[in-house]
DNA sequence: GTAGATCCTCACGCCGCGTGAGGATCAAGG
DNA sequence: CCTTGATCCTCACGCGGCGTGAGGATCTAC
């Protein structure tokens, strides 16, 4: 059985050698052959790569770049730069660090709103329930979904970390209107309003007034934004009606709110 | 210039005012199609698509659970489910939350790292340095990657909090151990000691056994691997030795370790 | 000389769409 | 009825960072 190291003089490396030393695949070797970010100083006769230790110090610094999460292409240009180039190097880590923070507050979000749900799931599996559950809580999705489009269409994660300093009176009040709107617009979906009806026109600003509390004034603005990102799962948890009245008054939605 | 919208009777939609309403965009639509995730209910003669109520309550129940990060695949299944299974919806759900977390973790070491650069660099920056700063801030980079690869092969992600339990003696005397081991390993570099002289198998030991503190033990374990982890930044900021003494060292302890 | 390990170069696949290309179809105004 | 502009259709390539073969050449050790 042949053996697998030898490699004698000159200190040169094979990719595989090179590969299996610093915890890469040959292909990841190959990768950065294509892409011009590594490339092997040398090459046998034959076409082998051959790896000098220049190269073996650039994949180190690839590879610890790499695991601050910059991507391959800031990588080559990063290295590319004349090497005591600090100032542009720490812009472009400081850069990255507004990345990572900007992406964690957005899984720290989700996070929370998985959370809740599995929380609501477990208490109205407890409850028993007066509406089947899996209605329930297909309801809850959908509006999780309505809330997201209408309520708060920019950047909500500035503000996931203010929840705590609501007065649960606001919360009340908002739920009651809330609750009216929605109720005023199943009737109309019941009755057959038709969409161009004065009624309808006037329930719908009514509608983007709410909304419009959202995208006006300064510390308001974030409070309420941030009151109905929180609570809007746990409003629609208390709303009595059905996945069917709310597939009917989503459509009907749509509709007014398209129409001129 | 034709108005965007009629759809009259029969609350069927086009595939662009869906888009518009439910903000998503066609494409996006088009590729719920091609997956089979969701297809509009019917078309038109010619073709085009027509999307019925049933079909809105889908995409909406989709972009909730896509909110919530699962892959679409995943999501698709979850849907195929006779939706009455709250119980299996509940295992994903609790799924996808341990993913989350294990990931926000990650995110969390990361950025950590940078922080710790960081603030080395402005450090670096202001002492003025008795060894130029790029020479070193490069001998950090490769020292990370040779301290990831040695030292922490498994899930660190762990113990990523314990950090400040730490007593600073058992850091100084790693401290010790380590510079001791790196500068006779330099000097076998400088002195050009073949890598199959018996010595070098003795000091690659040592090195290993450096390794094996983090693979035994229970409590151990995790503190000193937290140790490492923390604290290798620390230390390499505090050696003396220049980026070319290290690539050498570096090469050098991959041939050894390669050797029988 | 031969076996088995390692090397080479294509080239497609993943995931969730973006971004055209090139052409058919729709609704409304003249 | 015809035009006009918006909207629709179906391909099909692109991204990032490789994984995973396919099919063949080359290495090393016995």
């Amino acid at each position: 059985m042949p053996m697998k190291q030898t490699s004698g003089a000159g200190g040169r490396w094979s990719i595989g050698e090179l590969a299996k030393a610093c915890g890469v695949t040959v292909r990841t070797l190959h990768h950065y052959d294509e892409i011009g970010l590594l490339s092997a100083g040398q090459r046998t006769a034959s076409g082998h790569r051959r790896y000098t230790e220049e190269d073996v110090r650039r994949l180190y610094r690839i590879r610890a770049l790499q695991m601050l999460g910059l991507p391959l292409a800031d990588i080559g240009a990063a290295l590319a730069t004349p090497a005591d180039d600090m100032a542009s190097l720490r812009i472009l880590l400081e850069q990255q660090l507004l990345h990572m923070s900007r992406y964690a507050e957005q899984v720290q979000a989700v996070q929370d709103r998985l959370r809740d749900l599995l929380s609501r799931i477990d208490s109205s599996r407890i409850e028993g329930a007066a509406m089947p559950a899996p209605e329930q809580f297909m309801s809850t999705l959908e509006m999780i979904t309505v809330l997201e489009n209408h309520f708060t269409p920019e950047q909500r994660q500035e503000l996931a970390d203010r929840r705590a300093e609501l007065g649960s009176d606001r919360i009340e009040a908002a739920k009651a209107r809330w609750a009216a709107l929605v109720e005023e617009g199943l009737r109309h979906v019941e009755n057959g309003t038709p969409v161009s009806d004065p009624s309808i026109r006037e329930w719908v600003r009514a509608w983007d007034e709410i909304g419009s509390m959202f995208h006006s004034g300064e510390q308001t603005k974030a409070a309420a934004r941030s009151m109905w990102q929180d609570n809007s799962a746990a409003l629609s948890a208390d709303m009595p009606w059905s996945s069917e009245q709310l597939a009917g008054l989503l459509a009907y939605l749509q509709k007014a709110r398209a129409q001129p």
